[in-house]
DNA sequence: ACCTGAACACCGTTCAAGT
DNA sequence: ACCTGAACACCGTTCAAGT
């Protein structure tokens, strides 16, 4: 009886790193990134948490490879015929929900934003540089500010959304923040308190673009 | 004799949030985001773990405390009779230089970007935002660009500074990387390696600010 | 070559007991 | 009110032993 109520599951298909990373994806989005543990992906994997490092050398390298496979299926698909700011704002939104519908992506960037994706992301970000017809002396720099912001930014607008505790409402949180912010003492923050109202219902999305738009004109004016 | 050679050192003062901030921002300057241990912290200030936890609630709190210490020191100094643009530059390179000298601060403010001095570098950049003439509509969301673009790059540089093993030169990883980039695949990284010799001796700093002023640059031209 | 799972050396946090 | 430190419930990682 025993031998008959054993793993009645059907065989599982072998370990490999790229079954590892899937599951290891999984795990982050549904249990977020404290679930994300040797034992419970063993679990999963039905196997012990030693067979994992057959194919990973650790954690560090399973969150880097599981960022890496988020991300590069973010900005999968280019579209051809965009204008080169449209092309940028492309790339951005991918990279901005990417990291929207996976909260632990951003904080895995700026860890460690460098992975193939974030370098065709480089590449991509600087191809459009080249055709807003920017000198070649000034091309790196204006590359390097968009991919930096790209990157660096979207982590940062998502980790102001994850402040937000998952049970209360987004605009019932802005409200708050902004009731607080017209609070505030105006002998010391007189600016803050002018655009306080601002922050009803205001989108980290578009305000994120924003940012993409204001780079992309400061590239193109000339002075 | 056991009394006599038992814990010699002088009568230690009271715990107190401040002391236990204090010790947290060595720990972390000194061994790392790993290194902060509630037992190193303890037998740094000569006591059990659980006495801490009488000051402060827990780990996540401790992290952002220190943040919060950290940077509110950074921005401390402000240079009157400065141009906007030279403000606005001061206070990025402030929150930068203070990333750079405490590289675990980058982390830690991508993971929880609102302490009280965060907003303090919202409201001081606003300002600047209106001492260059933006209109009322527009400003929330060029000071918010600059604001994001300074939480969220400077810790982004400083993730790829901390790359490099500590060990190794910077001039020589840059060399290296440079060489990697030169080498990609023509068809598929033609930007990237026309670029990659503006990798060879270039500095993080100057890159970040340049990006900064490119936003600015962006904030003030009228099309 | 690849997998197993017990064991090691840690963690953050809690809590009865002290002063 | 504040501190102590043992104990609890975990971790990531290693490694002898298996197939």
């Amino acid at each position: 009886m025993a031998s008959r109520t054993r793993r009645p599951e059907r065989r599982r298909e072998p370990l490999s790193r790229e079954r590892i990373v899937r599951a290891a994806v999984e795990l982050l989005d549904t249990v977020g990134e404290a679930g994300l543990t040797f034992r419970a992906l063993a679990e999963r994997l039905a196997t012990g948490p030693g067979a994992i490092y057959w194919h990973v050398t650790g954690k560090a390298e399973l969150l880097g490879a599981a960022a890496d496979a988020v991300l590069a299926e973010a900005i999968a698909e280019e579209d051809a015929g965009a204008t080169p700011r449209e092309a940028i704002r492309a790339v951005a939104v991918g990279v901005f929900d990417a990291i929207d519908a996976h909260p632990w992506l951003g904080a895995q960037l700026a860890r460690a934003p460098s992975g193939s994706p974030t370098l065709r992301i480089f590449e991509r970000v600087g191809r459009q540089v080249q055709a807003l017809g920017v000198r070649e002396a000034r091309q790196f720099t204006a590359a390097s500010a968009l991919w930096n912001y790209i990157l660096g930014v979207a982590g940062q607008n998502a980790a102001n959304t994850r402040m937000v505790e998952p049970g209360t409402n987004r605009a019932e949180y802005l409200d708050a923040v902004a009731t607080a912010w017209a609070e505030l003492d105006p002998e010391q923050y007189p600016f803050t308190r002018t655009v306080a109202g601002r922050l009803r219902g205001h989108d980290d999305r578009v305000e994120f673009l924003a940012g993409v738009d204001l780079i992309v004109a400061g590239i193109t004016a000339h002075r």
